[in-house]
DNA sequence: TGTACATCAGTGAACGCGCGTTCACTGATGTAC
DNA sequence: TGTACATCAGTGAACGCGCGTTCACTGATGTAC
């Protein structure tokens, strides 16, 4: 996506100098648009994608490769958010009683924020090329690592023990991504009727290891 | 699908009397096998489906409305698998310890039996029409229910209170749905890793759900 | 058993359409001197 | 400041292709008498 640059005394350092008519960040949202409750992102043409953004459909060239490329670059940008989320998340997560609740909030409200892009994230996780499928996972692992280190944090200052740490993290993970996926349709209520099982859930986990660990 | 019939004097009462050249089954499962890593039911093409199941494309009608009927129907189909995997699950689920491991172990073992069948309904969960989404939550449903009797049984005959055991179903079922879709393309040794983690993660849930009961 | 008829899953040919991709181009913007 | 040139994201037209769907048909199978 045209990297080679010449010296750029510009304010903005990270851009060509020249503004493009439409920047690859119109064409995600363009696409992103298109995405519905029946529709994946690799079920768009091209042709559609360019109509939506209002450029030619060859023009659609000079940005990304093919839909294929959008589409990694959307799953990019959806991480880039998700990342902001976790952050949030994790800065609530420092007790353990209303920690679980405000991070699970979080990351439901974080759905409705940042257009549809955690919603394609959550929902498009096991389909799509393999550029595609593999940004997906990269996200899923970034998640599961912090999510690992909170969790070790948090035994430390509590000084309570936790059974295999990791493995915490990654069903906290699955759990939460796929009950995310599922609350992308949802009405407040339901949500927050789900938002409150999610909690729930995770805590059973949570507790299910302490006890384990104790045990052992 | 022509439910209309004559009176049937054939030992088989579920069929028309004239055998079809090609089944809806044969077209289902031309449409399986046209499922890879990286295409969903819903992309593929009618004439695609028509050509691997060796008939003209327009004979398709003859058995489906469209590709989203037979969609649904490989998702009915991957129902009826499903439903013999519980049964089959169940029976190992008597006690505690040992029953976790095997009936998780029953539910992996069915991503190779009936063809991909299974694989398909655990990976498209939240795509597709609105008819196929119904069709997934069915038995996303159906799994559920099934799990919640048996978790109200083991707790009776162990006398263990357990918290919320439609929550503790559901939070199974989310999570082995998930692992399981992504065992859907693993060796056979990183899936033994998958299994092993995700009976720990199971027993976490549950030991937990014992805990918060406790508590109480 | 034989004949006439109904049923219906199959067929080949044709349609109009949207697709991805290519081509040669345009014209605004930035650079060199 | 002015002029000549390079860059490059945009464009319209055209291509060949696979698509879903329709049409009128065929011919095997089952039914009625």
């Amino acid at each position: 996506m045209r990297l080679i640059r010449k010296k750029n005394t510009d304010v903005e350092q990270d851009k060509p100098k020249r503004k493009p008519a439409i920047s690859e960040q119109e064409l995600m949202d363009a696409a992103v648009r298109l995405v519905d409750a029946n529709r994946s992102v690799s079920s768009l043409s091209l042709r559609e994608i360019a109509r939506e953004a209002g450029i030619a459909p060859n023009s659609f060239y000079r940005h990304f490769r093919d839909v294929d490329e959008l589409a990694v670059a959307i799953i990019d940008r959806a991480g880039r958010g998700l990342r902001g989320t976790i952050r949030e998340a994790r800065k609530r997560l420092e007790n353990d009683r209303g920690g679980v609740r405000s991070s699970v909030e979080v990351f439901m409200e974080a759905l409705d924020d940042d257009q549809k892009y955690l919603k394609i994230l959550l929902r498009e996780i096991s389909i799509g090329s393999d550029a595609f499928r593999n940004a997906v996972d990269r996200e899923l692992n970034y998640f599961e690592e912090e999510l690992n280190d909170e969790l070790l944090r948090i035994a430390k200052t509590t000084s309570k023990k936790i059974h295999e740490p990791r493995l915490v993290a990654k069903a906290i993970t699955r759990l939460v991504f796929t009950l995310g996926a599922s609350a992308a349709n949802m009405n407040i209520q339901q949500r927050n009727v789900l938002t409150q099982e999610t909690v729930t859930m995770v805590r059973m986990i949570i507790i299910g290891a302490n006890g384990m660990a104790e045990r052992q």
